[in-house]
DNA sequence: CGTATAGTTGAGTGTCGTCAATCCTTGTGG
DNA sequence: CCACAAGGATTGACGACACTCAACTATACG
């Protein structure tokens, strides 16, 4: 028997972990792998023409931006999650490509099409979104009532949690490299570049974290960066 | 023909509108109706015991908190919105009455078999997730951007809005009620009471509002509230 | 090797938080 | 009906944390 999707990197992980090779292989037929340079817009806010995948490789952030131009980062995306707005004509942030990313897309006729098909499928995403909203409203603590430390711990212990799942290892790395920039993160926390660098070189001197070049992160004491992080 | 659950206040706006009378009656007995007074916790984060519930009148909040007892208001719930966590044995926060309210209660059992039954719940309950969702990305940029007139600006266009949704008028009201204290208010913008009644009065002293109690607002020049909303 | 971009560090400012006093509202009992 | 108490809201003085502006350093890239 023929595997449907045969060597996908997020066959088990991603929404489509919900269906078999037989229910998948209608829907196999109908993707399309496509590839977003880093920096690279995926889906502007308010236009129609929306892309509905799963991320295969690459991180990309979802970003709402004041009429002014300041920035937030409301969400970022790793493989096997899944990006799209089903039953809205489109999103309201921004999808950008932070590092060079591989898509599998589907057009939003065929992806509505196998929502309505497939009652587990429907099931998979409403659980995701859950997920997803649950994520979120952690983030809105954070946002709304810690300090600058509180928030940079916050972040690291999540990366360190978040590359770890990517990987074969299930448990936080104690050392990992960032996919973000110093202004990424900035808008990750709703705080500014000087104040992100401040807080590491902080923590740095606390020896609770070492910074090899300024993308990478090696946790050297991952029981003071939670106690800093304030449940993160 | 017996309509279900008849004389319900929210049938035709509640996750039930999705169902017919048909498919609503199995369900409706297995309903239990149940009064929080204001005050009143009704889920605690963490707890087992999770109640699915839609609202009947009244709101509630959602909040998450620190260790060391900050809060944020994560959510606030209306008439016909949806109150529970399927796929989850807990919640993450806890759900608080903030005045008198009325619940339309399920087991979880009962709920999640409903879920399993009909497809329409679940695509309703979906579609209703990604709103909250979308909703909620909108307030991380709120309180990771906008200063505290935009975020106070803000509450006051928002409030305004759902005010008016509930009653009989679609459009935004001019004056209304706020169901909410200045501890609360500061609760969901991430501020301080005092922040809080600080713009109150300068958006009074520059004639964008009246506060003719402390609990109602008139909004005296919606276009000038909204301007300094930043969007919202 | 030189330029451009990203990141760090420093000095000074401003917005919002803290602490405290006062005012207003609401409810209760004399 | 008024006095009083209690909690909520407002206002003020002050301070701190994070932002702004700026200079400098490190890293990446041609």
């Amino acid at each position: 028997m023929r595997v449907a999707c045969p060597g996908c990197e997020i066959r088990n992980r991603a929404l489509c972990a919900g269906l078999s090779d037989a229910e998948l292989a209608p829907l196999s037929a109908l993707k399309r792998r496509r590839r977003f340079a880093k920096g690279e817009p995926v889906i502007w806010a308010g236009d129609e023409n929306m892309i509905f995948a799963n991320v295969v490789s690459g991180v990309l952030k979802l970003n709402a931006t004041t009429a002014d131009g300041r920035e937030q980062i409301v969400g970022l995306m790793y493989p096997a999650d899944f990006i799209g707005r089903p039953y809205a004509s489109s999103t309201r942030y921004n999808v950008v490509a932070l590092t060079d990313a591989e898509l599998c897309v589907f057009s939003r006729k065929h992806f509505e099409q196998a929502l309505r098909t497939y009652d587990k499928l429907k099931r998979l995403l409403l659980q995701r979104t859950l997920d997803e909203l649950d994520h979120s409203r952690e983030w809105m603590l954070l946002l709304g009532r810690k300090t600058a430390e509180e928030k940079v711990a916050s972040f690291l212990v999540q990366m360190a949690r978040q590359i770890g799942r990517g990987g074969c290892a299930r448990s936080p790395l104690d050392e990992f490299v960032l996919p973000l920039s110093r202004a990424q993160i900035a808008d990750v926390l709703g705080l500014t570049i000087e104040t992100v660098s401040r807080q590491m070189t902080r923590l740095r001197s606390a020896g609770v974290i070492d910074l090899p070049t300024t993308r990478s992160i090696r946790v050297l004491n991952e029981i003071a960066l939670s106690a800093r992080a304030e449940q993160g």
